[in-house]
RNA sequence: GGUGCGGUAGCCAAGUGGUUAGGCACCGGUUUGCAAAACCGGCACACGUGGGUUCAAAUCCCAUCCGCACCUCCA
């Protein structure tokens, strides 16, 4: 009996390292969290949906997770964009931030423990400032706009060990922005004089925002101490933001920061990363629109985190904008929903006992919860995982079926009953790690299906006519007449379940 | 230039020394009035390239090519 074993990679390390909470029991982890200067994109979604199974998988194994993802409210883009908007920064950062949090929990992302807001913190920052000038590792800086107090990064011997850069490398990159006044070309603010803008908050040296990094230190050290097991982020804020937290916090308090390191891989359109800037991004938001939210969070989940997950767009030429890899996803969903929804069906009436009904489905699906959390051991496998649960869909299936066909043996079918119920804990046991499947079935189907008619337009009501008139005629046997309506909804995207009795219709994804 | 991530069958995507995850597409079958869905079976001399180590390499070593990212705000 080997004790099950969660290992990560650690960019501090470059290697696949097990993790060794600092209290047995206990993993404290801190993601850095969005600017909500914008509306969240793929691409944020994709990062916060790593940490969430990576925080639902730790669960699941038995620790006391303590998340916290902050948010960054105090930024210079923020101000920029309020004032565009005609808001109050804070007022425009509050109710973006509100709609990361709406956009999230369509992901399903759990609500960490703590959401930290820079504004909030104000306290914590400047005493971390004033730390790091008493020991050394910052000063203050008169420019025009007031005073600048900025960390020496060359006070800080260690600084690199994160993004695994020479400190005289970084000097040819580094730039000096205008008005700056640091002793060093490679120092970065703390904190910034307000100036003419007036949006800051009163300092020893006088009105100012905090700079970027020093946040996550202030509220990382504020919440979970000064040293944490987990730091988290995007593969961009390798360098400089975690660099720098490390050298702030490091410089300011006994290290190590945090014991280890995660950074999630970029989401990219036509192999190109999803920013921004480059003005390739979809925004949560439009996917919610076309493709139901768990599509998303699986589509993520098909491949590694660490790695590149390519995101298409395709334009159909009736003109709409589809997302053919979330599509995709999205029939895989369905054929989850579908498989449990069988087993359930199969599951009823069921005797306790299993028997020995079925050997090889009964196999998976006793093991499906073990092979998921083995695959998540691995440096958080999700596509081992999630091809465990296709699997385990498919045994549900083939329960559901076996239950049909043993009808004249009594005894047997109990048998396979009781293995449906079975694999429909095993579909909860199995997913709880990585948070799918967490609708009511009736509710995927209802919201799907309404979803589907909005995006393309079509009445149900004209539908079921077109199916009601389709199964009069199959009554009558005029299947010539039956199968144009068939060709007709077809053709609409319109999927026709015949049963010998009736019929049931679904739309397709895409 | 420095530092990372990636290059696996038609496509997506795991694997990281020796019984080839999973999915899509495709082909045959069960089922069906015919279909769809579901299920069964098939499916591919795959591992960027060139060397090397080994009884054995996609997996280790060396070299090299290509894509992307970070080095400046960015999940």
């Amino acid at each position: 009996m080997t004790t099950p074993t969660t290992r990560l990679y650690n960019t501090l390390t470059r290697r696949i390292e097990p993790l060794v909470p600092i209290q047995p029991g206990k993993v404290s982890m801190y993601v850095c969290g969005p600017t909500v200067q914008d509306v969240a994109h793929a691409g944020h979604g994709r990062t916060y949906t790593t940490f969430d199974v990576l925080r639902r998988y730790l669960t699941v194994r038995g620790f006391a997770v303590t998340y916290v993802r902050n948010i960054t409210d105090v930024d210079d883009k923020i101000l920029a964009k309020s004032r565009e908007a005609g808001e109050p920064p804070l007022e425009y950062s509050r109710r973006i931030a509100k709609i990361h949090a709406e956009d999230y929990a369509a992901l399903g992302l759990a609500i960490p423990e703590h959401e930290p807001r820079v504004s909030e913190h104000i306290p914590d920052i400047l005493e971390i400032i004033e730390r790091l000038i008493e020991r050394g590792h910052a000063y203050v800086a008169e420019t025009p706009k007031g005073q600048d107090v900025y960390f020496a990064v060359r006070s800080f011997a260690p600084y690199g060990k994160l993004s695994h850069r020479e400190i005289n490398d970084l000097l040819s990159g580094a730039r000096i922005e205008v008005g700056e006044t640091k002793r060093d070309s490679l120092d970065f603010a703390l904190w910034k004089a307000s100036g003419k803008d007036g949006w800051g908050w009163p300092s020893p040296w006088g009105v100012g925002r905090p700079g970027w990094h020093v946040e996550c230190s202030a509220m990382s050290m504020k919440l979970l101490g000064e040293h944490f097991d987990i730091h988290g982020g995007g593969m961009d804020l390798i360098f400089p933001h975690h660099e720098n937290e490390i050298a702030q916090s490091e410089a300011a308090h006994t290290p190590p920061l945090a014991n280890l390191w995660m950074h999630g891989g970029f989401l990219q359109v036509d192999s190109e990363k999803m920013s921004k800037s480059l003005g390739n991004f979809v925004t949560i938001r439009d996917v919610l629109v076309r493709n139901d939210r768990e599509s998303l969070r699986y589509f993520y989940l098909g491949s590694h985190y660490r790695g590149p997950l390519n995101f298409d767009v395709e334009k159909r030429d009736d003109g709409r904008i589809v997302f053919p890899g979330v599509d995709e996803a999205e029939r895989r969903i369905e054929y989850l929903y579908a498989a449990r929804d069988a087993a359930t069906l199969a599951a009823a009436d069921a005797p306790a006992a299993i028997g020995k009904a079925l050997p090889q489905q009964a196999a998976i699906v006793r093991e499906a919860k073990t092979r998921v959390l083995d695959a998540l051991d691995q440096d958080l496998n999700t596509s081992v995982a999630l091809a465990v649960l296709n699997e385990l869909a498919k045994a549900a299936n083939e329960i559901a079926m076996a239950v049909q066909k043993l009808r004249k043996d009594k005894a047997q079918q109990d048998a396979a009953r009781a293995l449906a119920a079975a694999a429909v804990h095993a579909f909860a046991d199995a997913c709880a790690p990585l948070g799918l499947l967490h609708s009511a079935s009736e509710d995927f189907w209802a919201r799907t299906k309404a979803q589907r008619l909005r995006t393309r337009n079509i009445d149900s009501v004209i539908l079921d006519q077109k199916v009601l008139e389709r199964t009069r005629a199959r009554q009558e046997k005029n299947f010539a007449r039956a199968d144009a309506i068939r060709d007709e909804l077809v053709a609409l995207g319109v999927e026709l379940l015949d049963t010998p009795e009736t019929t049931t219709w679904r739309l397709n994804v895409g």
